[in-house]
DNA sequence: AGCACGCCGACT
DNA sequence: GTCGGCGTGCTC
């Protein structure tokens, strides 16, 4: 080979263990390249990938072998687009979750510069009147373009700010500007808007802020605050005390706690264009605010669990609000934490990290009292705001209508009455979970799947909310041609339907994923209601954000199952999923009432949580898991398996466990996943479980690139997962 | 994961 | 006689 070309190794985006090694010339090879996209021919097609390392002078082929290497087709950057604190925090990822390289990088960028568009334009603009415009103003006809032009006259406007607060502005924009009335004008030449000013902190909020600013390097802190206690206030105080020492803040939220006013309340109080990252953006929007945090332009970043991945050259703080969320764990791909890794990547960094929840995950208490995080305190409401009364309803041997004992609807009476707003919290969408047949016991089950199939459209449809298939309701049962088919259990279109039935003269409004589609739809049925007296029925959606300052009564309905589930996670989730709903009530200055309707009144995880409350069942549930060495007290790793047939998923499931070999881990399985069919797959799993996370990462170190070269592992579609939310 | 190569059914 | 089903194996 001649001296003028190189060899380089290219992190590809595909499930291949290693990079692959490309040849480059030496002109086209000048550092740094590491961090540089590529692209390459792969196969008979082009790929983008990410230069690893430079392998030195091409010497021979790939591996030990004598084919010759392909060459790179073309560099797409001149300076990495992944270096420093990321790169190596992503390197880090690939090796803790035994993931490829290639689809780690590949995941922390924006689909567009994955795909190998050049970095775009970030410079922000902003709009301001024109002399000419200065004059012509008091002569515009009323409409849209004056009124955007009186508001430019009182100052200029950035887009940014502009798109949160006026949306539509474009279009009245582009018409002044066609007659020279405005011009837009880079970023640097508008005056930042003025921030509010802070309401005063109490005393808790006031030592938290002070305890976040103290700490000048890494240091995870756990916020933990009764709902309504004003964590986002310490947030803001935190990160305007962080962007004065000229720092960039990051801050993760839940896929649903995203919202407009939220991003608007963090920009006016800041007085710095916020940059958002999340699933409604286009994607070039998301390459362009990604590139911004890459340029440090971007100094407050909020977003949800992707946005982990941003850059962040100057970073001085990362906010990770309700941690405790499961929307931050992602579960196809490359299935990492967002709040695990951006602890790796503070550390990294050297910077504080703010954990905050009203419910911590069990895992960030333990933490907490084992003294590697600082646990900060938020014991009060702020404001007047009283606590909710919290009442467990036994409603054994009660009349319900659909799923609604007395006692509860007597209290929807009382409570619309006062005029206020009540919210009825099923956590199951549809009509009925389950299409029965009175006569000879069939019920409508998946054809693809092992799991019953759920009545929609007032008990016209059915639908699999596994894997999405639908089908009209039978007119008579299949197996027995009786007309008795009766929708069994209540979901929140049947509750719907009959507490709008029941209550004619307030509005009921369903939200769930089947009513509402996006964040902004959910805001516009919460608008249309108002403060007026009517009903709330929603699932998940409905349980945290949005402020319904008119809401003093909440029913919780369905909640049994989750009492009961098999996985060893489902108390820690119904108990957050409780405390969550229940801080919706009672607000503002109005005291809440909330109702738990079960047949089990005595189940110690209600005793103990309405008693007692979040943090003594917390303490009583990592009790359990430390006798039962569950998380946090064992870490553990499940590698699942599915095909068409069983018994390829049962082969590969048998011979991965024979190479795990027995040091420190322990492994159960293979065993069937819960739903073992689902979208006509066989699904089955292996899991291993060490005290040590130290060791299970030693074995998986070893046993992983076995599994790649498992002739068996050709017939499935396998993936790991490495500190699992679910065991299935 | 793509994508091609490779051997067995119903169609212009 | 061909178009195309997805089983198997490779990609520097």
């Amino acid at each position: 080979m001649s001296d003028a070309t190189r060899r380089v190794a290219v992190a590809l985006p595909r499930p291949l263990p290693t990079p692959f090694d490309y040849r480059l010339d030496a002109a086209a090879a000048t550092p740094p390249l590491r961090g540089c996209r590529l692209r390459v021919p792969l196969g008979s097609s082009e790929i983008i990938g990410v230069a690893m390392d430079e392998a030195g002078d091409d010497t021979g082929a790939a591996g030990d072998g004598a084919t010759t290497l392909k060459s790179v087709l073309e560099r797409i950057d001149a300076t990495p687009i992944l270096h420093g604190e990321l790169w190596s925090s992503l390197l880090w990822l690939a090796r803790y979750l035994h993931a490829p390289i290639g689809e780690v990088l590949a995941s922390a960028l924006p689909a567009a510069l994955r795909q190998g568009a050049a970095l775009p334009e970030t410079q922000a603009f902003g709009w301001r009147l024109t002399e000419a415009g200065h004059t012509a103003l008091p002569g515009l006809r009323a409409g849209a373009p004056r009124r955007f032009a009186e508001l430019l006259a009182t100052g200029e406007r950035d887009e940014d700010g502009l798109d949160a607060q006026h949306p539509g502005w474009r279009t009245p924009a582009r018409t002044l500007a066609k007659r020279g009335l405005i011009e837009r004008v880079a970023m640097d030449a508008v005056s930042p808007s003025p921030a509010t000013s802070p309401p005063d902190l109490n005393d808790e909020q006031r030592a938290a802020a002070d305890a976040i600013s103290a700490h000048a390097g890494f240091g995870v802190l756990l916020l933990d605050g009764v709902t309504g206690s004003g964590k986002t206030e310490v947030y803001l105080d935190a990160i305007a005390r962080t962007l004065a020492r000229g720092r960039q803040a990051l801050v993760l939220v839940p896929e649903i706690g995203l919202t407009p006013q939220m991003l608007e309340r963090f920009r006016s109080r800041l007085g710095v264009p916020i940059h958002a990252l999340h699933s409604g953006l286009g994607e070039s929007e998301r390459a362009r605010t990604w590139t911004a945090a890459l340029r440090g332009q971007a100094r407050v970043i909020v977003g949800t669990r992707s946005a982990a991945f941003v850059p962040l050259p100057e970073a001085g703080l990362i906010i990770v609000d309700e941690e405790h969320d499961g929307s931050y764990k992602q579960f196809d791909g490359i299935r990492y934490h967002a709040r695990d890794f951006v602890i790796v990547r503070a550390k990294a960094l050297g910077v504080p990290i703010v954990l905050g929840s009203a419910t911590p995950s069990l895992e960030t208490l333990h933490n907490a009292q084992a003294g590697r995080y600082t646990h900060l305190r938020l014991h009060h409401r702020a404001g007047a705001a009283q606590p909710p009364q919290v009442r467990v309803i036994d409603v054994r041997k009660r009349p319900l209508q659909s799923g609604l004992g007395p006692e509860a609807l007597a209290a929807i009476e009382a409570a619309l009455a006062a005029g206020g707003q009540v919210l009825v919290f099923r956590n199951r969408r549809g009509y009925a979970p389950v299409l029965l047949c009175h006569d000879c016991g069939w019920s409508a089950q998946c054809k693809r799947c092992d799991s019953p199939m759920t009545v929609h459209g007032g008990g016209r449809r059915l639908v699999c909310h596994h894997c999405g298939a639908q089908q009209p309701t039978p007119p008579a049962c299949p197996q027995c041609a009786s007309l008795a088919l009766q929708p069994q259990g209540n979901g929140t279109e049947r509750i719907e339907e009959f507490l709008s039935q029941r209550f004619t003269q307030v509005p009921v409004l369903r939200i769930d994923r089947g009513s509402t589609q996006t964040r902004d739809g959910l805001q516009q049925h919460l608008d249309t209601l108002g403060a007026q007296p009517g009903i709330l029925i929603g699932t998940q959606m409905l349980a945290k954000g949005h402020d319904l300052p008119n809401l003093t009564l909440v029913v919780v309905v369905g909640i049994d199952e989750g009492l009961f589930s098999a996985d060893f996670r489902s108390g820690e989730k119904l108990a957050q999923l409780l405390v969550q709903v229940a801080g919706r009530a009672g607000r503002a200055d109005k005291p809440g009432t909330v109702l738990l309707q079960t047949h089990h009144p005595d189940h110690p995880l209600l005793q103990t949580l309405v008693t007692r409350g979040y943090h003594a069942f917390a303490e009583e549930e990592l009790a359990e898991r430390e006798a039962a060495i569950f998380p946090p007290f064992a870490h553990m790793a499940l590698l699942r398996a599915e095909a068409k047939d069983v018994e390829p998923v049962l082969q590969f499931l048998r011979a991965a466990k024979a190479r795990v070999g027995d040091v420190g881990v322990e492994v159960h399985g293979p065993l069937a996943a819960p739903m073992p069919r689902r979208a006509g797959y066989q699904r089955m799993q292996l899991i291993l479980s060490s005290p040590s996370r130290a060791a299970l990462q030693a074995r998986l170190d070893a046993w992983v690139p076995e599994l790649y070269r498992l002739p068996e592992a050709r017939r499935v579609r396998w993936s790991l997962d490495v500190d699992p939310v679910d065991l299935y």
